[in-house]
RNA sequence: GCUCUGGUGGUGGAACUGGUAGACACGCAGGACUUAAAAUCCUGUGACCCUUACAGGUCGUGCGGGUUCGAUUCCCGCCCGGAGUACCA
């Protein structure tokens, strides 16, 4: 009998389907092991063979896990709000929720097509109001909860309001706006709602604010910071300005201590830690306040890493954007300070920040006078101080810093050494913190670790300034002027805004007639006619930005079908966490910071029990594209073959790679590829045209997308999953290439034919395994086992063809080793496992519920052992020696060989190793 | 610039804690089957030298050093590629 493999996946994934073979369910006796991808975007172009990887090695792990006696959790589902859908409504009119449901559709056949094992009852789609009802749930909670520093966890609303009641804003700890208002009990409560509930909006997880966003006046829209590409719009290529909006917010920095901290208690890829460490961006320093020379009541307060050299400060210098600028600038210096903010103000963030070279700046006309030493120094403006860190100011120590250097050098400015170990300041800054301070008054002499806690008593016995921990993360804003999104469970009532009752949710979408902001350059939610909450108030207009839905959907799959609560208390406690999650190391600052900040947040509030909700992370690498192009003599319709074609005046054309085969291009198919190409003629090498190749981007435009649906046509969806993860280590990138896919079609074909006689019949047989056989089976059992749980599932892969190999040649049919090999295969190769077992007599679907076979290393013990001898470290001959022998018996033996005393030549060797079963090497 | 990665045959890649470099597969070459081709099967395949052959030798894991009986693996310095990030004070 042929291996069928069409009809038997379909026939497997039809059974598997009907008999919700996947499912899982609580159960308390065996142990729980969460395994999750990075759910997908359903894009309207589906999947290509790039996007399976990932979720191939998870469902290896998952099945295998499943074989080890686990209760494996592994569902899937759909991050579904986004903007290619909004985008197409936008031109098309069709309303976003019908192309989702489209693409939602196509994504699945996909999936399905390729077998996974998951658990389809437990789909979520974050587009579902039963989904994103308790996204906006959570938003709620969020708004309904302050941070408190004292116990450095979240607490509701209601902890804050009792001690304003009880003791007003004193002694209160919190993260806050800036301008939070300093009161007692009485006056708290003399305070109207009004008042307080202002008040309280500065403390909220989830706040209103004012911040800046890209808005593309054209497109009538917000953008993200990655729709924008130098100044214009990705999409039309608008001109993009900022723009102050009122905006939620997410108070993501008051966790910034324990996202950083977080990190070493997890095992993820060290880049993707490595780039949240350098996101959150914690550094240590010192605010330091100078005060004005011409208005003793105004500082400016600048924060500083390196304190220590605060004696070699030489002037200040505040970002442009600086609110005190206006107000220092002197009349003479006006004219000039205005020309250099518009200056600032019409570069582009991207030019300010590409343009490192150019020193430029403009001087306020005001002195400043540094604490230490009430020195006088001028205060500059320049755009390389930013405004939005630290506090948009700095303190200018050309000495020590390269950018305060080339400026102080261009504006002729002084530069004062400050440690004696400095040298060649004639021509640059010399950061170094070795050596004793010179030029600083009570710390000269001193070393830099010595000097530091002299400063920073002295800073805070003159209260100019103090000890300081600065992080670069923001506040991040939540929420986009978009209609695709989750609207926000707020309503406003005089301007203040209010929760809906929780018993309200969720709060639908409602229709509009356009996916367009309006004429006044409101949000597309203004749009929909009679939206009012009661019928009263002014909804809040805006929808959740992409990751709100994202930043807590594994919870969901726990109790996806729930509608009292997000999850279960016994659906958190059973499966509590994801052991293994599997995605692209592009979500590391986004998603993957999101989603921890959020599960912080729940876990504060009792919510949920884990302080970190993703143990294991790995990245998987890309696919990328592989192109292929044919070179067609200018002018003709001749095309010429790659090795001849510098004999030519040639065009380089891509050419759809799904007719090229091992970079040979099939004629036939390729006239009739295009209409032009109908009349091609060929230039062939032996017979043949050969294409050039080059590793690109998967598009369609450059026709290498490859479609997992005629790859699994052709060979099987067995044969792609093998393929896919042969190709090399998960964690690589690499171009998709089906140059090697019939060598995994041809071992699949080996291994069923091991069960079938020449005749084609099905002939396994019940006579005991020889000794060779049964250390094959076992040398597999033990490799599959080591690989898939360090995720090297390319090598495992070698081994099945090793495997079977020798089974072929040792003629194996017996059944005592086929059956277990099938169960060790079956996390690969799924389908024709499945058929196997069955026509092995097994119960039809019962492979997953099989055993992991038991290694017996017994199998594998060897009596003997080929001792490769080396002289000096290189191999000269093979001794095929006991293993019973000892090294010293080893080394009698070896020393004696004749190979051996050729070599010697009548010397007496200096030294002699023996490791016993590896090595003998002869030191001459 | 900084951080993180990686560099092994014609190609994808093996080599788990220092112990036979190149497993497995593709490709290529030769052969078998076939009227022929495809498919399939068998053999060979790192480079170079030597040899009729058997055999043997030299060089080889980006480059240069080091540690070691022994280094793709460990240490130091450099070169190149990929990813991320950047006037972060």
């Amino acid at each position: 009998m042929d291996y069928k493999f069409n009809e038997i996946e379909k026939k497997w994934q039809k059974f598997w389907a009907e008999n919700g073979t996947n499912e899982v369910a609580i159960d308390k006796n065996k142990p729980k092991y969460y395994v999750l991808d990075m759910f997908p975007y359903p894009s309207g172009v589906g999947l290509h063979v790039g996007h399976p990887l990932g979720y191939i090695a998870s469902d290896i792990f998952t099945r295998y896990k499943r074989l080890k006696g686990f209760n494996v959790l592994h569902p899937m589902g759909y991050d579904a709000f986004g903007l290619p859908a909004e985008q197409y409504a936008i031109q098309t009119g069709q309303h976003p929720a019908i192309t989702t449901d489209q693409n939602t559709k196509r994504y699945r056949e996909q999936l399905d097509n390729i077998g996974f094992a998951f658990d389809w009852s437990r789909q979520v789609r974050t587009c579902d109001p039963d989904f994103y009802k308790w996204t906006q749930w959570i938003f709620m909670q969020l708004f309904n909860a302050w941070y408190n520093n004292d116990t450095d966890k979240a607490e509701s609303i209601d902890t804050l309001i009792s001690r304003f009641k009880t003791s007003g804003s004193q002694g209160i700890n919190a993260v806050c706006d800036e301008e939070t208002k300093s009161f007692s009990a009485d006056e708290w409560t003399a305070m109207s709602s009004e008042k307080q509930q202002k008040e309280l909006l500065k403390y909220r997880l989830t706040y209103l604010s004012e911040a800046v966003v890209n808005w593309c006046p054209q497109l009538g829209t917000v953008l993200a910071n990655d729709e924008v590409k130098d100044g214009f719009s990705e999409r039309g290529g608008f001109p993009v300005e900022q723009k102050k909006m009122l905006q939620w917010s997410m108070r993501i920095t008051a966790y910034a201590d324990r996202l950083l901290k977080g990190l070493d208690t997890i095992d993820w890829p060290e880049p993707v830690k490595e780039m949240q460490r350098n996101w959150i961006g914690r550094s240590e320093g010192a605010s330091v306040k100078f005060k004005l020379e011409a208005d003793s009541d105004s500082e400016i307060e600048v924060f500083t890493t390196r304190l220590d050299t605060i004696f070699g400060a030489t002037f200040l210098v505040l970002a442009p954007e600086h609110e005190l600028v206006a107000k220092i600038t002197t009349d003479g210096q006006k004219a000039e300070i205005d020309a250099y903010q518009v200056k600032t103000k019409a570069k582009s963030e991207r030019d300010r920040m590409t343009d490192v070279k150019t020193v430029s700046g403009a001087f306020t006309g005001a002195y400043a006078i540094n604490p230490m030493n009430g020195e006088k120094v001028p205060v500059w403006i320049a755009d390389y101080v930013l405004a939005g860190y630290g506090t948009g100011a700095v303190m200018a120590v050309p000495s020590g810093d390269e950018r305060d250097y080339r400026f102080a050098k261009h504006f002729d400015l002084p530069i004062i050494q400050i440690l004696d170990t400095q040298n060649n300041l004639e021509a640059e800054a010399d950061p170094t913190k070795e050596g004793h301070y010179v030029n600083s008054d009570f710390i000269n002499g001193l070393t830099y670790k010595d000097a530091l806690p002299v400063l920073v008593a002295k800073l805070e016995e003159l209260s100019a300034g103090k000890a300081k921990i600065n992080f670069r993360l923001r506040d991040s804003i939540f929420a986009r002027q978009r209609y695709w999104g989750e609207p926000v469970p707020v309503y406003f009532n005089n301007g203040l805004p209010q929760l809906i009752e929780e018993k309200e949710l969720p709060l639908l979408l409602p229709d509009v007639d356009k996916y367009l902001p309006t004429e006044s350059g409101e949000p597309p939610l203004a749009r929909a006619e009679g939206w009012k909450y009661h019928g009263e108030f002014e909804y809040e207009l805006s929808t959740m930005p992409g990751w709100a839905g994202s930043s807590w959907y594994w919870y969901r799959y726990m109790d996806a079908r729930n509608d009292n609560e997000f999850a279960s208390r016994e659906a958190i406690d059973y499966w509590n966490d994801v052991d293994l999650y599997i995605g692209g190391s592009e979500h590391a600052t986004g998603h993957l910071l999101y989603s921890r900040f959020w599960n912080k947040f729940l876990k504060d509030m009792g919510y949920v029990n884990e302080e970190e909700p993703f143990k294991k992370l790995i990245n998987q690498g890309h696919i990328q594209g592989r192109s292929n192009f044919v070179y067609r003599v200018i002018g003709t319709n001749q095309f010429v073959s790659y090795g001849l074609k510098s004999q030519y005046g040639i065009q380089v054309l891509h050419v759809d790679v799904n007719i090229v085969q091992n970079d040979i291009l099939d004629i036939d198919k390729f006239r009739k590829f295009l209409p032009e190409y109908a009349d091609a003629e060929f230039i062939l090498e032996d017979g043949k045209y050969h294409c050039g190749h080059e590793v690109e981007k998967m598009s369609k435009s450059k026709y290498n997308v490859v479609n997992p649906d005629d790859i699994i046509e052709q060979y099987g969806a067995d044969t792609l999953r093998m393929y896919e993860m042969f190709l090399g280590p998960l964690e690589q990138s690499k171009p998709w290439n089906t140059n090697g896919i019939s060598g995994v079609s041809n071992f699949l074909r080996k291994f069923w034919n091991l069960f079938f006689d020449e005749k084609g019949n099905f002939n396994v047989s019940d006579v005991t395994p020889e000794k060779a056989e049964l250390k094959s089976l076992h040398k597999i059992i033990q490799k599959v086992q080591e690989d898939v749980e360090r995720f090297s599932f390319n090598t495992s892969v070698s081994s099945f063809m090793i495997c079977v190999n020798e089974l072929t040649a040792l003629k194996c049919n017996k059944r005592a080793i086929l059956q277990d090999l099938v169960i060790t295969l079956s996390p690969y190769a799924p389908h024709i496992t499945e058929e196997l077992w069955s026509l092995l007599g097994n119960e039809k679907g019962s492979l997953l519920k099989a055993s992991y076979p038991v290694f017996k290393p017994e199998y594998l013990v060897e009596d003997s052992f080929e001792y490769p001898v080396s002289i000096n470290g290189k191999v000269r001959m093979k001794l095929n020696l006991s293993l019973t022998l000892e090294p010293a018996e080893v080394e009698k033996v070896v020393l004696e060989s004749a190979d051996v005393q050729k070599h010697l030549d009548g010397k007496s060797p200096k030294k002699v190793i023996v490791v016993k079963g590896r090595i003998v090497n002869v030191v001459i």
